[in-house]
RNA sequence: GCUCCCUUCGUCUAGCGGUUAGGACGCGGCCCUCUCAAGGCUGAAACACGAGUUCGAUUCUCGUAGGGAGCGCCA
């Protein structure tokens, strides 16, 4: 769409100044939760405004992208649910316009070729920073009369040398930086293949991009932008750099931390809306209020009320949301992801409780879906072997009245609900005059192998009649053994 | 080195000249209790430092310190 008329689409937009955003990574890893918060950030922006959010995929780096990342972005989009309205467009495909676009500064004088090679420009940077000023491109070809023979030249922006660059970024307020302190940057190389710092602008200006929002890391590359959107006759968008999430160490994030990657975060057990949450808050707020729908957001984002700080990512905080959302979302959504955990441990859910019973029991005794699917394995297999301490503390003798009383119950029990469950449970506690716990305890570990389990009528319930009444069986049997080997 | 940016509890944050500096996560205590949780109540915990401006600074200004980013034929 962007690729043959960009005149005409910039006449057609002209009149309609509509809020646009958009999300641009470069396909070199996968979505990391700087990245996504970005992603959510102009996500919001735009359906805050009725506006329009687009993603473009920035792989002008033949090196460094790879397919892999594409997908690997595309699939934490669509995990988040942020869906955008225009793209993905590939800058790729847009290599002819940038030829375009530099020909035509090329043109006017405002671009020209430079012949220096890596090596000059390397000893020049050595040289500048060895005397104690930020190194910068010297200028050599700015006005070369004749072109040298046999080198295939780079073709460098004309930067302006005197007065200031100074735009007011949505988040960092003004910021006012000397032209002195920027040199002529390279928009070409020698096989013609463009740089970032120019298809960025190319593309946003095409794409009548109206807000620009990105990591603060692009701050110090603005300026140099605006004075490009200016040779170019464009006005400028309104910028908006967000700062950067640290790890929960407070260090730079990197792969140290391990769940870098949105998709990894899926694995581990979390919600997209918890994550989403989690990041929303993360730099902005809204008073005192802690949990948002996506609707919500939607309606009080205001890109103005992000902080500047960088802010470190808290896992203990993100596993709350989680939680939070697990117990509140409806049990079916709930299910639907807890199902993906189930297969991913290979737990055949096919003889046992229904999901939704899953997540209304177990939400609120652990923090990931990956914990509720690995500890509700026992709902669907029983369990292989018993807990040797809960075994010995609760299958003792004094256990087995119980549980003979409670096989004797249950088995001609056929109000299989929690409710009906409590109520035999209480009567045999009633019957042998013993306390709750003389009698849940030992059927805990009965049925479950362990001393930890959701309470007891619940975990009776999920069992089911069947695997209960031989779990029971088994305990007792297990109890006969050791009095027989005393 | 140079340029730009940042600085409220451990963490995320509220605050927008006068507050007992509020909330949330986490942490401690108590209650509830069949285990583990969840829940309720409750406690400890912060304005980096120094000068100004002002009757009065967490809030405004300037320094200092600390932190971050950028200075690529990467994005």
């Amino acid at each position: 769409m962007y690729n043959s008329r960009p005149v005409e689409l910039i006449l057609s937009n002209l009149f309609v100044m509509t809020i646009k955003t958009r999300f641009a990574p470069s396909p070199t890893g996968f979505l990391h939760v700087g990245g996504a918060r970005t992603a959510l950030f102009c996500y919001l922006q735009a359906r805050a405004a009725g506006g329009v959010f687009v993603l473009r995929i920035e792989d002008t780096d033949l090196e460094r992208s790879t397919p892999e990342s594409v997908q690997a972005i595309l699939d934490g989009m669509e995990w988040l649910g942020l869906d955008y309205d225009e793209g993905p467009y590939y800058q790729t495909d847009r290599f002819a316009r940038y030829a375009e676009l530099t020909q035509q500064l090329l043109d006017e004088d405002k671009a020209y070729y430079c012949y220096c090679s890596k090596d000059r420009l390397e000893k020049l940077r050595e040289q500048q920073m060895k005397e104690g000023i930020k190194p910068r491109y010297d200028g050599r070809c700015r006005h070369l009369e004749t072109a040298p023979e046999g080198i295939k030249p780079v073709v460098r922006f004309r930067n302006p040398q005197t007065g200031d660059v100074v735009f007011d970024d949505l988040v960092r307020g003004r910021i006012s930086i000397s032209n002195e302190e920027l040199d002529d940057l390279i928009i070409a190389r020698p096989d013609g293949s463009p740089t970032y710092n120019f298809t960025v602008v190319v593309d946003d200006m095409d794409m009548q991009i109206s807000q620009v929002i990105r990591g603060d890391d692009h701050i110090n590359n603005t300026p140099r932008q605006i004075n490009i959107y200016r040779a170019l006759g464009a006005e400028p968008p309104v910028f908006a750099h967000v700062p950067m999430i640290l790890g929960d160490d407070g260090a730079r994030l990197s792969k140290r931390h391990g769940a870098v990657g949105v998709m990894q975060y899926r694995d581990d057990g979390y919600l997209p809306q918890a994550l989403l949450n989690y990041l929303v808050r993360l730099g902005w707020s809204h008073g005192d209020q802690e949990v948002f729908s996506v609707a919500e957001m939607i309606d009080l984002f205001d890109i103005r009320d992000v902080n500047r700080k960088a802010s470190a990512f808290n896992t203990d905080k993100l596993d709350w949301l989680n939680q939070h959302y697990m117990k509140t979302l409806p049990a079916g959504e709930v299910a639907r992801h807890l199902e993906w955990h189930f297969n991913d441990q290979r737990i055949d859910t096919s003889n046992g409780p229904s999901l939704e019973d899953i997540v209304s029991v177990q939400s609120e005794r652990v923090k990931t879906l990956k914990e509720m699917a690995s500890q509700s394995r026992v709902f669907f297999e029983g369990y292989q072997e018993l807990d040797e301490n809960a075994a010995k503390k609760h299958l003792r003798p004094v256990a087995q009245r119980p549980l003979e009383l409670l096989l004797e119950k249950l088995e001609a029990q056929d109000d299989w609900t929690p409710d009906a469950l409590n109520g035999v449970i209480n009567a045999v506690a009633a019957e042998l005059d013993v306390g709750m716990g003389k009698v849940a305890q030992p059927l805990r570990v009965a049925l479950t192998g362990s001393g930890v389990s959701p309470s007891i009528d619940k975990t009776l319930w999920l069992m089911g009649k069947q695997r209960s009444i031989e779990g029971i069986k088994k305990a007792l049997a297990y109890i006969a053994a050791r009095v027989a080997a005393m």
